[in-house]
DNA sequence: AATGACCACAACCGCCTACGG
DNA sequence: GCCGTAGGCGGTTGTGGTCAT
């Protein structure tokens, strides 16, 4: 409040990098780190403040960057955790390697929140614009249940935040070369503060849960999850995970439990405006609770590998507005993305040449968001809509540096 | 060729939070 | 507990490039 903005300073330069400072920044940073930020356009030779230098580095000069067009996958990413999270870019960040959040909240900004409005999809919301006008029943029934979901995964993430924030922390051995790269928000080349090892994308777990919902058979069989190889085939083999729920989004007590062995410590979060977090428990048994205002309870553990029990109530295939009891029944690449590129007009699938025939069918937002419709349509789309984001998080190879 | 509209992206601004004294 | 500082985050603006007329 009232705070001087720190480029205040007469003489201090403002608007875009020259090459020279660039050079300048560079250079100081591979020998000296960046160290405090505020003192490093001085000791740099730099006329900047330090909060521009901060800003250079982190969204252009760092080397662990990539530029350049985005992939069909992390337009997908960020669309789906977009639809999760809202535009909390640093956490989208988290999950889409080598970009930053500048970088992905600008893409957001230009291209995907007009093809989504294009679409006929809500980019805030992820939903049809009119949905307002629709009936109520299943359909805000199915959009109460994602907004609970969307909320879980905020929260974990907030949790994870921290996790990751705390561990930095107790860490105090690791070197801060550039030989090893870190994700994009957590590359800190401090020379005299040591870091943390870089932690790789994670698993959002509670997507898994999720989808782990509607999973009728065991791993591999038809209906069932995905043999690990193909989803996030995380090192925590004796994670397990109890849920039982009278059903989400009624009165009643929905409680999952996650127990890990995860080296890390516990997380929680106390007494949020209307949520409520906990941390119980031990490095080796961990337990994250979440309620909201709806006296339904998660918790959460940083484990991983969870073995569902009784969810149905939450998220069967009735709930979700399915009737064939697969809510996975359509392909990611020929659904979502074939929806999406094929409204945008101005891209082609240039990868793995597949979900480029079969337009037909419940093809999502068709005819590029005219806007008009039965019911009955809408809900179909926005039950594609969100399946397919859904479906991306199951569908993602197993090298994918996202999930 | 000139000009204006539009687009993409880098950079800035202001607020918030964590942290140390 | 209070205060000041540093850093992070998200929203917004500025600027250069491209396209259409």
């Amino acid at each position: 409040m009232g705070r001087t903005p720190c480029c205040d300073k007469v003489g201090l330069k403002k608007g875009p990098w020259t090459p020279e400072e660039d050079q300048k920044l560079l250079a100081y940073i591979d020998e000296h780190g960046h160290g405090s930020w505020r003192a490093l356009p001085f000791k740099a030779g730099l006329q900047r403040c330090g909060k521009s230098c901060r800003l250079r580095w982190t969204n252009y000069l760092r080397p662990d960057i990539k530029r350049g067009k985005f992939s069909l996958q992390e337009e997908q990413t960020i669309i789906q955790l977009h639809a999760l999270l809202g535009n909390r870019w640093s956490a989208i960040a988290t999950h889409l390697p080598k970009r930053t959040d500048n970088e992905i909240k600008n893409y957001w900004n230009t291209h995907l929140k007009k093809r989504l409005t294009k679409m006929g999809i809500d980019p805030v919301t992820h939903k049809p614009k009119n949905e307002a006008l629709l009936s109520n029943d299943g359909q805000s029934k199915n959009a109460a249940n994602l907004s609970h979901m969307a909320q879980w995964e905020s929260a974990r993430l907030e949790a994870e935040a921290r996790l990751v924030r705390q561990s930095k922390l107790r860490s105090n051995s690791n070197s801060n070369s550039f030989g090893s790269l870190p994700g994009p928000n957590e590359f800190t080349p401090v020379s005299n503060k040591p870091v943390g090892p870089p932690t790789p994308p994670r698993c959002p777990d509670i997507l898994k849960a999720w989808t782990g919902t509607v999973w009728t058979n065991k791993p591999g069989e038809a209906g069932g999850p995905p043999p690990a190889s193909l989803g996030c085939d995380l090192e925590s083999p004796t994670s397990t995970l109890s849920y039982s729920t009278t059903g989400i989004g009624d009165n009643t007590t929905g409680f999952i439990e996650f127990v890990g062995n995860s080296s890390e410590g516990i997380i929680g979060k106390e007494e949020g405006e209307g949520n409520n977090w906990k941390g119980i428990g031990n490095p080796s048994t961990q337990l994250l609770e979440f309620k909201d205002g709806m006296e339904n309870s998660v918790s959460f553990g940083a484990s991983h590998d969870m073995t569902m029990t009784s969810i149905e109530d939450a998220w069967n295939p009735e709930s979700l507005g399915g009737n064939d009891g697969n809510v996975y029944s359509g392909n990611f690449m020929n659904g979502f993305t074939e929806l999406l590129l094929n409204s945008s007009g101005d891209r082609s699938v240039s990868d793995g040449g597949d979900g480029e025939s079969d337009s037909g069918g419940d093809g999502g937002a068709s005819g590029g968001g005219s806007g008009s419709g039965s019911g009955d349509e809408y809900s179909e789309d926005n039950k594609n809509y969100w399946n397919s984001i859904l479906d991306l998080v199951n569908s993602s190879p197993s090298d994918s540096p996202m999930f």
